[in-house]
DNA sequence: ATGATGTAAACAACCAGTTAGTTATATCCT
DNA sequence: AGGATATAACTAACTGGTTGTTTACATCAT
């Protein structure tokens, strides 16, 4: 019962589900306590703040999905097929995602500047060898996908309340992106 | 001085701001009497609480967006280029519908919904008329169109932190999502 | 003078963060 | 080995400030 790492893995746990919720704001250290079975205290022992308790959280799974997520820029309806799925099954990371885009006091996180530019060169060099069309910006091409590849989560503004049947189909809806994904890439002309 | 219809309309304004800079849970009634310049208890006896004032606010301002922005199911692209040079001149408005459908107690506002249907089935119709491909269902297109068309936005979680260099030349953006669109919407095949 | 408009103060709940103290466990000494 | 001791892990209770909401009172227009 006394272990300090498997009680900073519940406060983690908990911290997730919480700030996917209800936000920074909205979040309660107090139920994130009671909801790890540990005592509040033990949250500013091991994490400084609510705060940086949660960015810890959120790079924790962002690394992950860096990790699992490998960028294929030859195959990029693959790519954002991938990246569908991932954001499918895991909306509260999605969620995450969106409340920090919405808190932030504009500070990025590192990591996620360093892996965008390295896709935007990856696929510069795929346009360049004819893998991909040079009608789209790499920029564009990148945030096309990942605006597509995450429409259809539950927390968009725009997502399942503008094409709710596509939830109960998810596998015509990951199609259809690789699809789409598919002809904005070639970007042949009109 | 003594206007409730004026107070009223400042106290929307300063609502609007704050709201769409702190979401509800981080908004503060506080704040938003004294940058409307009033005392906090007429927001209590204008509007009944925190959260029906948002409603208020978010309610305004997405009617004035529907009757702004019409719909035109035989050019797509070009109701994408006028959404997305809407998104970008009304970013408070776009942040206040991220932060409700992220705080969102799974309550839909009807007009959304109703506008929603209305636009499915002006697709739908364009489709049989042959205006518009069949490769993809009306609800994939229009969710397509909003995500691509909201993509840029500085909230989005994948926006210009994926395409800094984007926010600077907004008209080449608007028009690559309109040619992507043309794209979508025509659906030929490989 | 009466209802609409506005003000100041108070209130009760809440909440992030702190403090002081307790228990378990490992280490050292003999 | 076994008791003293140090330290890591944990707890309960508190603090000081904040916050949404209410109440009681003032002022203006008609």
């Amino acid at each position: 019962m006394r272990n300090a790492e498997e009680t900073k893995e519940r406060i983690l746990e908990a911290a997730l589900e919480e700030f996917s919720s209800y936000g920074i704001a909205g979040a309660r250290v107090d139920r994130i306590a009671k909801n790890a079975g540990c005592n509040k205290n033990l949250i500013y022992v091991y994490f400084e703040n609510k705060e940086t308790l949660f960015t810890t959280v959120l790079r924790k799974h962002l690394t992950r999905v860096y990790e699992e997520i490998s960028f294929t820029p030859e195959d990029l309806p693959g790519y954002a097929a991938k990246v569908f799925d991932w954001a499918m099954t895991h909306p509260h990371i999605v969620r995450l995602m969106s409340w920090y885009s919405l808190e932030q006091k504009m500070d990025n996180i590192t990591e996620r500047t360093t892996a965008r530019d390295k896709k935007i060169k990856a696929i510069m060099e795929a346009q360049k060898d004819g893998l991909v069309g040079t009608t789209f910006t790499p920029g564009f091409l990148l945030t096309a996908i990942m605006a597509l590849a995450t429409a259809w989560t539950p927390t968009h503004p725009f997502g399942p309340s503008h094409d709710p049947d596509a939830v109960k189909i998810p596998k015509e809806t990951r199609d259809a992106i690789a699809k789409a994904i598919s002809l904005i890439a070639k970007g042949e002309e009109s």
